[in-house]
DNA sequence: AAATGTGCGTTCACGGGGTGAACGAAGGCC
DNA sequence: GGCCTTCGTTCACCCCGTGAACGCACATTT
């Protein structure tokens, strides 16, 4: 996973749910707690998130970590990013595709059950 | 890259040239020598591909590495099995592009140049 | 024939990067 | 007070790809 994505994704979490910790932040990224501590340390340098000092009783919870009006501008322009990039790989993957059901075809010993 | 399409990607280029070295293979994979050496190694292993002692004095290429018959019907199957990842993947992507298409358009502002 | 050069297959020390156990700190509970 | 839990943080570990380096076999040069 690029970069770009990573902190995207935090962003979209850490928007939806504030009180998030990095335990449960890594365990919906995928993560280790390792890495998704570095993840949103760069988000944090990069001023896009702001940790306030916030401890409930209920979820134990140390931090709210709360998307900075420049954090929703960047969540907006890395998921514009990521759309172009996935439509350039949209675009690839179709000739990939047709190249590949071609070679299918061509290696086929033509009394087989066709390809649907 | 998953194993299967490294083995299906030196199955190709061995089919078209047999006459490569494991250098000009490595090349046409975007890898290592060493990564491309356990990769021949393995369809070596699996009898997919045949080693013939043969020196040429022109290109200085040690072996011929030839597709055996269960090579290219593990490369047809190997091929077949791509192919349907593919277009799972494919329909993973039109969903994951659609909502980022609509992920983008609640972010901008109303005043701006339309998504093309 | 000997020396040198080139390309071969093979190996393996190195480094980048993710992992998760372990740490100290801080609050809740008895 | 003592104990437990969860927090953020760190860092030794491991996985895995890399490419320099090795020994070898032939061609070429001396």
């Amino acid at each position: 996973m690029i970069e770009e994505d990573l902190h995207l994704e935090v962003l979209r979490l850490l928007e939806r749910e504030p009180d998030m910790s990095q335990r449960q932040l890594a365990r919906a990224l995928g993560l280790s707690v390792g890495k998704t501590h570095y993840a949103l340390k760069a988000v944090l340098d990069r001023g896009w998130v702001k940790a306030q000092n916030f401890r409930r009783s209920d979820n134990r919870s140390a931090y709210l970590y709360q998307l900075t009006p420049s954090g929703l501008q960047e969540k907006a322009r890395l998921a514009y990013g990521l759309l172009q990039r996935k439509r350039a790989e949209h675009e690839a993957l179709m000739t990939e595709i047709e190249q590949l059901r071609v070679e299918v075809q061509n290696a086929k010993p033509a009394d087989e059950p066709p390809t649907p």
